[in-house]
DNA sequence: CTAGGTATTGGGACCTGGTAATAAATTTGT
DNA sequence: ACAAATTTATTACCAGGTCCCAATACCTAG
């Protein structure tokens, strides 16, 4: 590879960290020929910590999605549990959660944080999504805090009809009609 | 901590490794009150490695479902795409997305792909999800493939009707018919 | 021409969280 | 009481850095 200047290289570097954060400053001192020291130069003015750190970071902040996400087996954060009568969950949305291009949080998180919702109210140990019906009233940006409460509208024997509303402060944004089957 | 003998040591050990692998040999000899040196041979039986290495796998194995999850704003693999005629993608289940208890695929998922796919077909910059009825024809197991298609069904102006048929081999495990809205 | 600023390079001391190997001390089972 | 199992200590070494200091090259303005 050319000798790029300063500010190229910079730029270069940047966009290969956000692309794949675990490469060593010896790697990059090859690829871009200039020794190990410019490299971590360049990382000090770019403010991007050392390879350890880069992937620790990577980690946790994976970990905890994971966690919270699937570990939970709930999208959101549970408020509030009556089992078999109402429930609610908040989901903040996060850059992650957004098309790029229009920043509208897309609507399966919408829908994950509503059916999670609704199986969490059952009291059994297996409950599949059998039918649902969604009104995604009006989208939802980055950083608005989505508040869904569920209530079971309806039993027969083992189906359960679930309502779910989502809002943010006072403004509906979705509604949904979940028909789950405990099995 | 009261000092356990080797065997309860190391299943503890393996629990807390499971839960949070961020943990030096360090500071789990002094939660142990053992040396270090016996964690460190606790870990070679148990065949844990060393906390880099720990951390380096989860933020490897994260980075990538991350970068398929969302990254790509489409939930599945892509297989073929028509725009605004049709589309279809293919999802493995894999262990993450099922829920623990019975081995199914949670319906957030099945949704996702099927959700994603369909504002896939919209030739525009920025789509939402108006609203949707879904129904989940049978449970669907880890390791199925599911591949999705859709058609589009009618279009009025900005409003486009998607119907999203799922399968596993030839039997539908989902249909949805979704509602989206073009800005 | 020369002094000063910018960019790059090299080297040394030190740090963390380990591996590997070897030996010594301690505990345990019988 | 004695051997085996377990635990601890010690030392040397490694990767991938940090922090700091000094040397060099190059360009530019006075």
């Amino acid at each position: 590879m050319k000798r790029l200047d300063k500010t190229e290289r910079q730029q270069q570097l940047a966009r290969l960290f956000a692309e794949n954060p675990f490469t060593t400053d010896e790697e990059l001192a090859k690829k871009f020929s200039v020794s190990v020291q410019t490299i971590r130069l360049d990382r000090m003015e770019l403010n991007i910590p050392e390879l350890r750190e880069r992937t620790k970071r990577v980690a946790k902040q994976v970990f905890n999605k994971v966690r919270s996400m699937t570990g939970n087996e709930l999208v959101g954060e549970l408020l509030e549990l009556e089992l078999g009568l109402s429930a609610s969950s908040i989901l903040v949305v996060t850059p992650d959660m957004v098309a790029e291009k229009s920043q509208v949080c897309r609507g399966d998180y919408i829908f994950s944080q509503a059916n999670t919702l609704a199986a969490a109210l059952i009291d059994a140990e297996i409950v599949l999504t059998g039918s649902a019906r969604l009104r995604f009233r009006r989208p939802v940006y980055l950083n608005e805090k989505i508040v869904a409460k569920a209530f079971l509208a309806r039993k027969k024997i083992n189906k359960y009809l679930i309502k779910v509303v989502s809002k943010v402060g006072a403004e509906e944004v979705f509604v949904g009609k979940f028909i789950l089957v405990a099995r």
